[in-house]
DNA sequence: TACCTATTTCGATGAATGTCTATACGGAAG
DNA sequence: CTTCCGTATAGACATTCATCGAAATAGGTA
């Protein structure tokens, strides 16, 4: 269920094949990268020097509906990309790297020679 | 339209954020991603050490029927991550490492410190 | 030309997804 | 305690997607 785990345990594409369940592991992540706007939030994110974005900083950056941010950012936080925390009464999410680092391994290509 | 160019253009999540046509790009990619049945696919043939892969040894490795796993290829090759070329009655699918070398440099996180 | 085989395309169906509006929750301030 | 602000959840709707079976296409062979 952890999906870190799933990642960790899961060798470069170009090593060996994937099996089903790491196949659906992963499959799971790419899913939430795979989409235009959650894509510009997690590199919102990602870029942002201190580490923490507010919501309300991201809701500002699309023209896109509150309720609509918050569920693209739970689709991040479920799989194990973004983090949040709860201060006063805004919301900061944060960059999980490990996550993010485990991905850019996988589709590493050894040097195409 | 090329999707490879807009991934050399993109850059990395973690240095600044994507903007509207970028990450729809990329999103395209992650999108064929984001099947499990579609990234073992990717993982057989970028694994396979001679580089090419015969259609009939994929759909062996599946219980899936040969038409979905033809439709699968299709997409992996429309974004980019796969090329394909015709010898005889069969049809060789090989990586484009260069896709899959811009998604690795794309999501690399510039150590976390 | 006709035939065989491997592959792709077509049409349909059930499931999943992105978006919205309306509502609820949690903390802070009168 | 009540009200307000920021955020999350619930429900609904339209669209997209994965999968299948059936039919069509393409290469090679004779």
């Amino acid at each position: 269920m952890e999906l870190l785990e799933i990642l960790e345990c899961s060798p470069p594409l170009a090593r060996e094949p994937l099996d089903a369940e790491q196949a659906a592991g992963v499959a799971r992540v790419f899913k939430a990268l795979g989409d235009p706007v959650r894509l510009r939030i997690l590199s919102i994110v990602a870029s942002r020097a201190g580490g923490e974005v507010c919501v309300c900083d991201i809701t500002g950056a699309f023209e896109l509906s509150q309720p609509t941010i918050s569920h693209h950012l739970k689709v991040l936080k479920e799989v194990g990309l973004l983090t949040s925390e709860r201060r006063a009464s805004w919301v900061y999410y944060r960059l999980v790297p490990e996550t993010l680092g485990e991905l850019s391994a996988l589709l590493d290509v050894p040097a195409t020679v």
